[in-house]
DNA sequence: ACCTGAACACCGTTCAAGT
DNA sequence: ACCTGAACACCGTTCAAGT
């Protein structure tokens, strides 16, 4: 939150290698562009801090180790939630209103970071109940907010809780799968024809390819989503 | 499949020491019980080399590499389902059965390889539209002709494969994660109550925390189940 | 206060060499 | 035919040392 660029220090104007000075946040985006653009498997601590110009071990300062800065990657990405301003922390109107921004909000980051995503949704969160991709504490207090102030009972918010992590984590972390990179070695463009998958025995698969191939990612989650709203609008009944 | 071992050789009875020989079934085998044991973190080449008493080098002969090592575990474990009695390929009660039991029997599978399922749920597949868990065309082709089979066109097969496989990812994951190993360190079992997540912030995860804590994977998977299979239905008109 | 060099224990992987 | 030793290029991480 501070201001500390705009200051009358005596600086060149980054002619190349000029690094800004390291600090947590910096390096943690740092980290989950490497990651974007190289996939996780690539990320060492050796090279983000070349790509920060910058020892490996300079990092440990503000890092305490690899495993943390995955953390901190992923946290670090959530947090963007916070500032898509079509997303509401607070309902504004009404608890499917609430609902579909905040899916739609984790539809984009997904989207946006189809690597970390992953991350996103396997590593291991503060508490068993923290369920991804809403990894935090204040969103959990917030959903649960929504949906008991809109008069479902605790049973059923939490049951709405639950509902709604595994549908967004079943067609987010897919969506970003067949969005081609996957999670994965990133590697091998190999456009040889090479192991184009023989279908001669499964013949179906052969018939339906190109209706198996057509994206459409957007429209199930939406059709997922209305499914998922009209259920928990029955309950309240 | 070949018997080798009641031979009349002369080998003595494995007085501790003894390894059966190397290959690649085996090799996966071990690789699958060490990462459910240690994590897939842990699991490195010589490691898993001297779980099978033999040194690292070895298992290039069978497996190309460290990444095509965990693909062929993934692959493995996933050919479990091939053996579960009450998994059929080819429906035998009408297409609702054949879904269920397909359901549950992947439920089964990734109650019983918590460590494994999110590789299962994670790794590339072989193509994009080969979506986990049903990560072989044989199973794909099993699903699409039980759909159109039972009188779900093209369009509709297709789709309610894209659900299916999205109600399993999402539940499924969740539930494993939830199993407390989750995916990660696996370290640090850590009695201390040093990070009892600070709730003073959050009145209602404080006021609901039991009833988040409660397992209820179960129930949510027959439930959510029953509405997709309800879904589908209400498309056969 | 912040960064680095050198060092340690470990990796994945290759390949020539052993039996 | 199957396994190994030695070697290479890379890791994560620590710590004493530099500025």
């Amino acid at each position: 939150m501070v201001e500390s660029g705009t200051s009358a220090s005596p600086d060149m104007g980054h002619p190349g290698g000029d690094r800004p000075r390291l600090d947590r946040q910096r390096i943690l985006e740092a980290g989950a562009v490497f990651i974007e653009e190289h996939g996780v498997r690539q990320l060492s601590m050796r090279r983000l801090g070349a790509e920060l110009d910058v020892e490996a071990m300079s990092l440990y300062r503000y890092v305490p180790s690899r495993e943390d800065l995955l953390d901190g990657i992923v946290e670090s990405v959530v947090d963007e939630l916070y500032s898509d301003p079509e997303v509401y922390v607070e309902p504004r109107y009404g608890w499917q209103d609430y609902l579909l921004r905040l899916a739609h909000g984790l539809r984009r980051l997904a989207v946006k970071h189809p690597q970390v995503f992953p991350l996103i949704a396997t590593r291991p969160a503060e508490a068993p109940w923290v369920r991804p991709p809403l990894r935090s504490l204040r969103w959990v207090e917030s959903f649960l907010r929504a949906m008991t102030q809109a008069g479902f009972s605790n049973e059923q918010a939490v049951e709405a809780y639950r509902a709604f992590s595994s549908f967004l984590i079943g067609n987010l972390l897919l969506e970003v799968a067949a969005l081609g990179a996957d999670i994965g070695p990133v590697e091998d463009p190999d456009p040889s024809p090479s192991r184009q998958a023989d279908l001669t025995d499964y013949p179906l698969l052969q018939e339906l390819q190109d209706l198996l191939s057509e994206d459409r990612s957007k429209q199930e989650f939406d059709a997922a989503l209305d499914v998922l709203l009209d259920r928990l609008d029955g309950q309240l009944g």
